[in-house]
DNA sequence: TAATACCAAACAAACGTTTGTTTTATTACA
DNA sequence: TGTAATAAAACAAACGTTTGTTTGGTATTA
């Protein structure tokens, strides 16, 4: 049956994963989807247009299906950080181990800058979920403070398994953050959030 | 006057930091240090062999000159910790902005491993120096984990720095890491390093 | 003079992209 | 429902560039 474009984004999504950006070929691409080259240009109109897509479609898929979690009111707010935890890190770990932003935002941001604004804004709503749930537990200065350290250190942590070929760094790093967590929140037993 | 290997290896470096590995010409190094490509291959018999020895040459330079700080008996342990963020800082900061270790590992871990034993070299004596100085104060099992936490925690201040375009990630992770050292000096008091 | 460092030109292969044609699927009308 | 018209999807081949690499010649220097 006939491709889609979505069908396309989501099989050249662990051949891009694999190689980066510039190494990737568009036969690599096609031959993960079954055709050649030439028929990819049915579908984008360039290789960097099959590139913002993807990140278009997978920023999008992290806020609907993983940083969402930290707003869903049907889970304690230590439930939502674990679930996070365990969604963010079942991507993480897919195909190729690695995060497919951090990847192509390190190898394009400099000379391909057309791409910036998506992946930042991927680290934004990633940060806004963390910054939702810490705000539970302390104010909103050290909100963001630890937001920004547990996105840093999983992201340390997702090189660390990628070039060690060992996912025991995420797994680790993801538990110390629930800990960490529990250990917040039992220091600040008296504050209470601020409904907003 | 004429170039040296090593001379072509440090101007190199800034230009493998800006596109990766994949989408560096060789005639983006050539132009780099005022040559044609084909000159080049009178120094290196093959692109990944210059990358091989920049790798080489880099994995040596930190350990000679950044993580050699770990083990300097003029300095309190202390300030060993506060030279060697500084030092570490000082070259990610470098040209642009990263972790030439951490990029070309991500990007050729999979599909040129030939480089994974000098880049895994790299973050073996890297931790080795955190864990000289963490045992200093506190246990061996834990000060493998501080290190680590320590690793993952500045990388993944290196990348948001790189994606955002702002060293302050960086610099305040460093800072961050010296305030905690302080305290877990303060708690563990009565710890006394074993001598080996 | 012998070796070194580089240039200038060319190489074959791989690249992203375009083209014209064929196959497949969908729609419209009988 | 069956068939012709239409559109979408994919093929096969070629395009012009760019790539990493090779070759042969030319200064410079020891």
């Amino acid at each position: 049956m006939a491709l889609t474009k979505i069908d396309i984004i989501k099989k050249s999504i662990p051949v891009f994963k694999e190689k980066g950006f510039g190494a990737t070929a568009m036969a690599d691409i096609a031959s993960a989807c079954g055709l050649l080259k030439g028929s990819l240009y049915h579908h984008f109109s360039s290789k960097d247009e099959l590139m913002k897509e993807v990140l278009i479609y997978l920023k999008q898929y992290f806020a609907e299906k993983v940083f969402s979690i930290a707003y869903n009111k049907e889970w304690s707010v230590e439930k939502r950080l674990v679930r996070l935890a365990r969604k963010s890190e079942e991507q993480f770990l897919d195909g190729p181990g690695g995060c497919f932003m951090a990847m192509i935002g390190t190898e394009t941001v400099i000379s391909t800058p057309k791409f910036n604004d998506i992946i930042m804004g991927f680290f934004a709503d990633w940060k806004l979920a963390f910054v939702h749930l810490y705000s539970q537990i302390c104010n909103e200065n050290l909100a963001s403070e630890y937001s920004d350290k547990a996105i840093m250190l999983i992201e340390g942590a997702v090189l660390m398994m990628r070039i060690h070929n060992n996912p025991y760094y995420l797994t680790h790093v993801q538990e110390n953050l629930v800990e960490d967590f529990e250990l917040i929140k039992k220091k600040n037993k008296e504050f209470i959030p601020t409904n907003k």
